[in-house]
RNA sequence: GGUCCCAUCGUCUAGUGGUCUAGGACACAGCCCUUUCAAGGCUGCGACACGGGUUCGAACCCCGUUGGGACCGCCA
């Protein structure tokens, strides 16, 4: 426990949370959790064209649906507030007049700049990339407040950090330049350095930075593609990470437990979405049925159907009999629309495909099936071999057809427990829908 | 162009001089299970970028090459 570790997550409103974002903020949560500290968020919101409060809503909700909570911030305040750079203008003024009048840094227009002094090594120890050094005179002077009065990027950084006293700055590694040139700054102002931890980027499949191009960016896309928070969280953790061990499913608590940003590996790391697949679905296999039930409301909802009809605990058991197919919600709602309603089945399938005589023995098959004494699945099954075998037919010859006219699907879990959940009657409704039934019965 | 960073299976990674004929996971292929598809179990395919050193010994240390990437804005 280190009560004076202090990090941050510091984005700039321009646009949504998106993976880069997502996993730099996920890093240093990790790292005020791990030892007891504090995260605090701060808004970067000093290019006044770009920036909005709606895009600023939007990165906190985002954070939020990741699980991801802050002690303090410009929704929840705090003691070293505020937490907008556009609110602290004041405060980079006057450290900036120090710099003046020190003869550190100059006017020019209306801007401040600082002068990067010639002939000096700059060197830190990065948490996960190690020992760094640059030589300063391949630095440009730097401006610290901008003609409209704004401070730049990596002055405000370091006013900030340090008057919010962070202790580790926790960031992407496309950073490590800019390092060198905010020590001089530290230095310059007479202030302590704080501890770096560079953070490998995430790439796209063809090894490029992230961008639209490979697909959905934002976190809130996945969550609408029927992703859960915690496997996101999860798979997140992994890229650049790992506990040391073979454990790779685990929950927020545990990642906690096992977190340590000496682990972090160096590699940019590429985004794959088959292994997010893969976390995904451990996470919603295990996932106690009625929470599985209330993630997938949505997109039962989405395709048309109407979940609200049905208790949660039905729901949980039609998402039960699924046992372990489904990556996605979305998925889940589309492997179990045919429970909810009857209508997709008839859209998806006609019976054109069967013959007259296939079907007078479909229909021999199915009244015998009907008239079951006790409807259960293993009653059903048995029930079909034994006529199977006295009727010289395969097994498959009538659980294919069954599975369709219930289903309209090639793919089912096992047809006799569709069967048994659907009830009797709808079955028998189903398969007379299709000619399937005995008149005379 | 300048500066900086990176380099183990297709992907995420373990590995910090000998225990590595390099381990795990995803993906892929096959088998088992089986009414279909999954899930599960088993098996397989598959990597230390290259070249020099150092060393009794190098995936691990050093140098170079090549290949990626980042930064070089009064954007963040």
């Amino acid at each position: 426990m280190n009560s004076t570790t202090r990090v941050r997550f510091a984005p700039s409103p321009t646009g949504a949370l998106h993976i880069g974002g997502a996993h730099t903020a996920l890093f240093n949560w990790l790292w005020a959790r791990r030892n007891g500290g504090a995260f605090v968020l701060r808004i970067e919101d000093t290019d006044l064209v770009r920036s909005t409060s709606e895009y600023e809503r939007t990165i906190l909700q985002g954070l939020n649906w990741l699980g991801l909570d802050w002690d303090e911030g410009p929704d929840v305040g705090g003691s070293h507030g505020p937490y907008r750079q556009s609110e602290r203008r004041g405060i980079y003024l006057e450290h900036a007049m120090r710099l003046v009048e020190s003869g550190q840094a100059y006017r020019e227009g209306e801007a401040v700049i600082f002068s990067v002094p010639q002939d000096k090594m700059v060197a830190f120890d990065d948490v996960v990339y190690g020992h760094i050094e640059m030589a300063s005179e391949t630095l440009k002077d730097i401006v610290l407040i901008k003609s409209d009065g704004f401070p730049t990027y990596n002055y405000a950084v370091v006013v900030d950090d340090h008057s919010m006293e962070i202790s580790h700055v926790i960031r992407g590694e496309d950073h490590i330049s800019n390092t060198p040139k905010q020590i001089l700054l530290y230095e310059a102002l007479g202030w302590e350095v704080p501890t770096f931890a560079h953070l490998p980027m995430i790439l796209g499949r063809d090894k490029k930075k992230l961008s639209k191009r490979h697909g959905a960016t934002s976190v809130y896309e996945y969550r609408d593609m029927g992703y859960h928070p915690d496997a996101l969280f999860n798979y997140f953790a992994l890229l650049g990470w790992n506990p040391g061990d073979d454990r790779e499913i685990f929950t927020r608590e545990e990642a906690v437990g096992m977190f340590d940003l000496a682990r972090v590996t160096k590699k940019a790391a590429v985004f794959d979405m088959d292994k997010l697949n893969f976390v995904n679905q451990a996470h919603i296999t295990k996932m106690p049925p009625l929470e599985r039930a209330r993630h997938t409301i949505p997109f039962w909802k989405e395709a048309g159907l109407r979940p609200e009809e049905r208790s949660e605990e039905w729901l949980g058991g039609v998402l039960d009999l699924l046992e372990g197919r489904g990556q996605t919600f979305r998925e889940l709602a589309e492997y179990t629309d045919y429970f909810l309603s009857f209508e997709p089945v008839k859209l998806r399938y006609s019976a054109s495909d069967l013959d007259e005589e296939h079907r007078e023995t479909l229909k021999k098959f199915f009244s015998t099936m009907l008239a079951i004494p006790s409807w259960l699945p293993e009653q059903l099954e048995v029930t079909a071999k034994s006529w199977c075998d006295a009727n010289g037919v395969k097994l498959k010859d009538v659980a294919m057809p069954l599975r369709w006219a219930l289903t309209g699907r090639k793919v089912s879990p096992g047809i006799f427990h569709v069967a048994v959940f659907l009830g009797r009657e709808e079955v028998r409704k189903r398969l007379s829908y299709y000619g399937l039934v005995q008149e005379s019965v």
